[in-house]
RNA sequence: GGGCGCUUAGCUCAGCUGGCUAGAGCGCCUCCCUUACAAGGAGGAGGUCGGGGGUUCGAGUCCCUCAGCGCCCACCA
């Protein structure tokens, strides 16, 4: 008994990944596969992983994310570049600290009782207790991570970067600081970018009500979704151009409640048709008001407090209340005094809301805060797009990341946290500003004492420099200047802005190159409804659950044959993860046959001619699985390769592969040495095509062919084209052996006859496969349960014997073997379908303009076609005549 | 208000530059525990490709239009 043979016979019917994973996981990293050398010289692919939150755990989004890096990766590595998945977690300002904040609360304490340095010690104890989980977690799904450039954005290296750049936009007059209306969450008491504001359509109520003139002549009516801003009123607009309004402007109105006199202005902002023309401007919690504000000299006059109450600026009935209480109590006042002039309820209208927490969104005067003048940056970061310098895959998302540019404003990166990069700007009582690279001992202007802005920045300031502030930049590193740009980023859609475009942005100011060539995006992952997946629903699929149910590979494989570029979304459901699960297991099995009698070593494939047709014929079929996986994976079609494979595997390595070979298999030792050669190198290079994909089960499975070198299929090389290989001839042959083995399946299957029962059978095929059919036909015999023999189609064939009809050929089956009643009925059924096609040929023939205008091989083909379903017909009819 | 995507079998989806009889997985029906695999094998049923119009010899595929679903962007008082 060979070595082989041991190891074929040692493995289980079924293929268990509890029992392989975990070893091929820590193996891998053991042996070092994924660090990268900067130095090798081998030509670069890198990869950045979009940076979890640092508290998080691994959802299924992520799983989807983080198989298309690994494929990809994998690949790479396969291929000879020198490959670095770089990966890390993200601080997430708002995010960890409203976590540790409530995980505090829940114990009794307050984030502000405990003061800021205090809490920010406790947040970094959170981040060692829970901060690794999701690596581990991407470990067991076999993410190729090099784990030792791991980072974090607030480690040292990084905060470094976070400075570097904050101080070099601002020596360029990229970061300024300003007092502006600025997204406030009230609940996380923090302003937002706009990018960090979701919009959502609300039912609310539009308020229509009239400001008394102050010479008492009359009034104005304006309209409002938010009546209770009315208390911050500073002024009445309306259009330049409309003249029902032109003479009151200039005048003013008396404020109801506090009686200040509020002007009337002229401002082309107004829209003349909406509701009465006129709009109540309140500078301090509207943006155009402000803007309106601005032009006109308005007064702000700021209303809320931090957490959207009413503040002391407002007369005292109404101090203290909430906003939403608020909007009752003014318009019950309003009520009061009869101006009100209309209600519209429901009034459908969008309002902003946090990202992090839901809280409508309240504008808000924050005091003065820090932004990015993004003018500056957007020119270069759509140039590069254009230029294709970066390119998206699909491409379509080119268009909504250009004109997102376009239409960018500055970008607010003042946080009113504590858990983040602290704004590296210091102030003295005389109000000079310092920035700088090193905390500074005093004012840079007048050396007085200063203090450092109690704000920290936007956790995406740091993360758009990911790409090269994790390869060292700001230090001219090794890893810098060989992994960057960046091949590839993957990542979901829903952070195109709020990161993708600003990488590009930053590294094109900071590294004067873009940060990566392609952009991946892929969609979100929903449950088989189409449904997003939450919590409250119950459809949250876990993937380490799902890795413990069904192996990741399982997992991956599902990821990956879902991940179809063509719509927005993938869906996911468990049963697709056990297709997966199948998959691995069909694999395993096919590799307990394959390698039975495999001796081990690489795999040799037998001179071409010791090659039967069936395997001229596999080898065919691969080498075109091997180019179409190739062209799908270059094109970041995912799901296609992965079903490329799948397709290969199943229903042509295993269905017709090795159910043909086995035959050989059992046949004397010549015979079956080349045959296991053939397979077994099929089997190895598959192997290697499909372990991008499923990296545990081709590894387990390429152990046994026990190839000294390399030592794990990860690093080994990824199969090159084998042209020579391509065999039309071949394919042709066996396609006819498939037809005849499948005509005489149907046969039995439609007449009943068990399997068990053995008969003749005649196949007639076209003499240039002749030779190569009947070299099959042992295999044929088998698979279809027959004695076959087979003839030249052009041959007499059998009288009284049933003919049955195939694209290139026929069969032909005793008589007596069937109900003739029943054979009739089938045999009627076949021909109406055939007939139809005739008919449907036959037209296309007899139409001039097809013949004229058709491409040559078209009309060809067409002819062909005509002329085989005219002798099927023939056939059909010619059998009929002898049931009867 | 602007833009994008989707609508193909009961379900989830493929169908590239227009051209064999529109495919796959799951589900369903029939038969089979045949020594690689029952997480399997063999066979089968099931589709007016959302509606309408157009271009073309030929349209699931290109164009127009209508409808429905989903998403993104927007200063919708």
């Amino acid at each position: 008994m060979s070595q082989g043979e041991r190891a074929a016979d040692a493995m289980a019917t079924r293929y268990d990944p509890q029992a392989v994973e975990p070893g091929w996981a820590a193996r891998w990293v053991e042996g070092g596969y994924f660090v990268a050398d900067p130095e090798s010289g081998k030509e670069p692919y890198c990869m950045v992983l979009p940076p979890p939150n640092v508290t998080g755990r691994l959802h299924v989004g992520h799983a989807l994310g983080d198989t298309l890096h690994d494929v990809l990766i994998r690949r790479a590595r396969m291929q000879g570049y020198e490959t670095l998945w770089l990966p890390g977690t993200d601080h997430a300002g708002i995010a960890t600290q409203v976590v540790v904040e409530r995980h505090l609360r829940a114990e009794g304490i307050e984030r502000r009782e405990l003061g800021r340095e205090a809490f920010v010690e406790r947040v970094w104890a959170w981040k060692e207790r829970y901060g690794g989980e999701i690596v581990g977690q991407m470990q067991r799904l076999g993410a190729s991570c090099d784990w030792s450039r791991q980072r974090f954005t607030m480690d040292e290296g990084l905060s470094r970067a976070v400075r570097v750049a904050f101080v070099r936009m601002y020596d360029a007059g990229l970061i300024y600081r300003g007092e502006r209306l600025v997204n406030w969450c009230p609940e996380d008491r923090t302003g937002l970018s706009d990018s960090e504001v979701e919009h959502e359509d609300v039912e609310g109520e539009l308020v229509t009500f009239r400001y008394p003139l102050t010479d008492g002549s009359g009034g104005i009516d304006v309209a409002t979704t938010r009546v209770e801003t009315m208390l911050g009123d500073t002024g009445i607009a309306v259009h330049p151009g409309d003249e029902r309004y032109a003479a009151l402007v200039g005048t003013t109105v008396t404020h109801p409640f506090d009686g200040r006199a509020i002007p009337i202005v002229a401002d082309h902002h107004v829209d003349r048709d909406f509701g009465t023309g006129a709009v109540k401007v309140t500078p301090a919690h509207d943006p155009n008001d402000f803007e309106i504000a601005q032009r006109a000299g308005l007064p702000l006059m700021n209303i809320f407090g931090p957490d959207a109450s009413l503040n002391d600026a407002v007369p005292e009935a109404f101090r203290g209340l909430d906003r939403y209480a608020a909007r009752g109590a003014v318009r019950d006042a309003l009520e009061g005094l009869g101006v009100i002039v209309a209600q519209e309820r429901p009034y459908v209208h969008s309002v902003g809301h946090c990202y992090r927490c839901h809280t409508e969104i309240e504008p808000w005067i924050a005091g003065l805060q820090w932004f990015v003048k993004v003018s500056g940056l957007t020119g270069p970061a759509k140039q590069a797009a254009e230029d294709t310098r970066v390119s998206f895959a699909p491409p379509r998302w080119e268009r909504p990341y250009v004109s997102w540019l376009d239409g960018l404003r500055d970008w607010n990166i003042s946080r009113q946290l504590w858990w983040g990069h602290r704004i590296p700007a210091w102030y003295c009582p005389d109000g000079h500003v310092t920035v700088a690279l090193d905390d500074p001992s005093g004012c840079s202007t007048c050396g007085a004492e200063i203090r450092q802005d109690d704000d920290v920045l936007d956790t995406w300031f740091s993360s758009q420099l990911w790409p090269f502030s994790t390869l060292g930049w700001p230090e001219d590193t090794p890893d810098l200047r060989t992994f960057y740009p960046n091949a590839v980023l993957v990542t979901g859609y829903e952070i195109l802005y709020l990161w993708v475009a600003r990488m590009i942005m930053a590294g094109m100011f900071l590294m004067g190159d873009v940060p990566f060539r392609h952009v991946v995006i892929h969609g979100l992952v929903r449950d088989q409804q189409g449904r997003k997946m939450s919590k409250s629903l119950g459809n949250v699929i876990d993937p380490i659950a799902m890795i413990d149910r069904y192996g990741a590979d399982a997992l991956r494989f599902s990821l990956a044959r879902a991940a179809t570029g063509g719509q927005q979304d993938i869906t996911l459901s468990e049963e697709a993860i056990e297709g997966g699960r199948n998959f691995a297991n069909k694999l395993w099995n096919a590799a307990r046959l394959a390698l039975r009698m495999f001796p081990g070593g690489p795999p040799a494939l037998p001179p071409a001619e010791r090659r039967t047709p069936a395997e001229r014929w596999l080898l065919s079929r691969h080498e075109a699985c091997r180019a179409e996986v190739e062209a799908a994976l270059d094109a970041y079609r995912f799901a296609d390769a992965t079903q490329t494979l799948y397709r290969f595997v199943w229903s042509e390595f295993c269905d017709w592969g090795l159910e043909v070979e086995k035959d050989r298999l059992d046949a004397d030792a010549g015979e079956r040495e080349d045959a296991t050669q053939v397979l077994a190198w099929v089997l190895e290079r598959t192997l290697r095509l499909l372990h991008p994909t499923m990296p545990f089960v081709t590894e387990e499975l390429w152990r046994r062919f026990e190839i000294p070198e390399p030592e794990v299929v990860a690093v080994a090389d990824w199969p090159s084209p084998q042209p020579a290989l391509v065999d039309p001839e071949a394919e042709r042959a066996m396609g006819v052996v498939q037809d005849v083995v499948t005509a005489l399946r149907q046969f039995r299957s439609q007449h009943g006859i068990s399997p068990k029962e053995r008969f003749d059978a005649v196949a007639g095929v076209a003499a240039d496969v002749l030779d190569a059919v009947i070299a099959q036909s042992e295999a044929a015999v088998r698979l279809a349960g027959v004695t076959l023999s087979v003839v030249d189609a052009g041959a007499d064939r059998r009288a009284g014997w049933t003919t049955l009809p195939l694209p290139d050929g026929y069969v032909q089956l005793p008589p007596g073997l069937f109900d003739t009643g029943a054979e009739r009925g089938r045999l009627a059924k076949q021909r109406a379908s055939i007939d139809a096609d005739l008919r449907r040929s036959a037209a296309k023939l007899a139409n001039d303009g097809f013949i004229a205008k058709a491409a040559a091989g078209v009309v060809a083909q067409e002819r062909t076609k005509h002329e085989r379903l005219e002798e099927q017909l023939a056939a059909i009819d010619a059998q009929l005549v002898e049931l009867d």
